[in-house]
DNA sequence: CCCTATCGACACGGCACGTGCCGTATTGAC
DNA sequence: GTCAATACGGCACGTGCCGTGTCGATAGGG
């Protein structure tokens, strides 16, 4: 998406973008407008479609920034508490300002334009789930998980929840809750065991 | 939100919400218009305003509108058997046209909009809760399920993986999939058991 | 040092918003 | 059956933002 290669080039896309996050921290998402986010910029209108054919890429770019390393998994050897520590990472990151808001705006976006929900999944969700299918395939080897467990569903049965709690109920998602839906899944639901 | 008293103001009622549904269908949610909208239906937009304060929560009534009856369970005793179909049940509606597409606009619409994400909790996604946190005790009382099984979290676990399919990663859920993720969920992580 | 791509500023037509106003049609009270 | 109140369709308005076009200024690479 980004287009500058001179440095000046590149430093007006920082710029912009942090114009668009401050903009949208400020009125929320749903009041951003490519003009606002170019009179907080400095910057003409042109040089922000110059760089991102929609308002929805933007402020994914934006939004990612913030966030470069993404979200990174320790190995301690314990999977479940791994798992849970990187869990609870993703709760503090994607469930608290600055970034909860703005991502369910995002993930909002993402359900209007379908160029947004592509780069979504391809530069957060996709190599998120590579991380995990990762981890959790050496704790297989490991016997630390069971043999049977299908990995290719691990997002959506780890994920779902909280996003189920983000997007739909909206109720804030403590540690205690994580710890609470772990728990649920890794017992079962089914008696004796 | 109706507030047609009269014969004439439910018939008029019912003539926005199918224009508002067919234009969705037809153009998407995104490029939906409150002008469009009155045009479709042959009325004035006071007529629109009067009877609903947003597009978000007009749209939110004319797709419940679809779907008076909600999703029932079935109580056949068996708890496994009826949450299997009941989930295959949702996952038909919910992610096929012609509800799947505008399902998703109004979730992401709800992630704009408070009032939409308060009614849609309120109108749909509580009275399912109750329905299956009802039919889940009935069997938890009956043994089928395990008693230390956490039913406040019970949609979220069981729905979560969905919502994440049909928001996030935006692929086709089949019965195959729920069976898989179902299997998942019961057999539970932890290896030998 | 000049050439060219990029820049900020401004203006434009277009669309949809939400709100008035008007004259008409329907409704409910009496 | 009459009549006042209300709801209605149609129309127009001012506003905000869209995405594009056109300038002259600017700045960085060859």
């Amino acid at each position: 998406m980004t287009i500058g290669h001179s440095e000046r080039g590149v430093a007006r896309t920082r710029t912009i973008m942090q114009a668009a996050l401050a903009l949208a921290q400020e009125a929320g998402y749903a009041k951003l407008s490519i003009e606002a986010v170019a009179a907080r910029a400095g910057v003409g209108k042109h040089t922000i479609y110059r760089r991102w054919p929609s308002k929805g890429l933007l402020f994914l770019d934006s939004l990612l920034s913030l966030n470069e390393p993404g979200l990174d998994y320790p190995d301690t050897g314990d999977v479940l508490a791994d798992l849970r520590r990187q869990i609870h990472s993703a709760v503090d990151l994607l469930g608290n300002p600055p970034w909860g808001p703005l991502y369910r705006a995002l993930v909002g976006e993402a359900q209007h334009d379908p160029a947004v929900a592509a780069a979504l999944n391809e530069r957060f969700i996709r190599p998120q789930t590579d991380k995990t299918i990762a981890r959790l395939k050496a704790a297989q080897e490991q016997g630390q998980i069971s043999r049977g467990f299908d990995l290719d569903l691990v997002m959506a049965v780890l994920s779902g929840p909280m996003y189920f709690s983000l997007l739909i109920t909206q109720e804030p998602i403590s540690h205690d809750y994580v710890d609470r839906v772990l728990e649920a899944l890794f017992a079962g639901m089914s008696p004796r065991h």
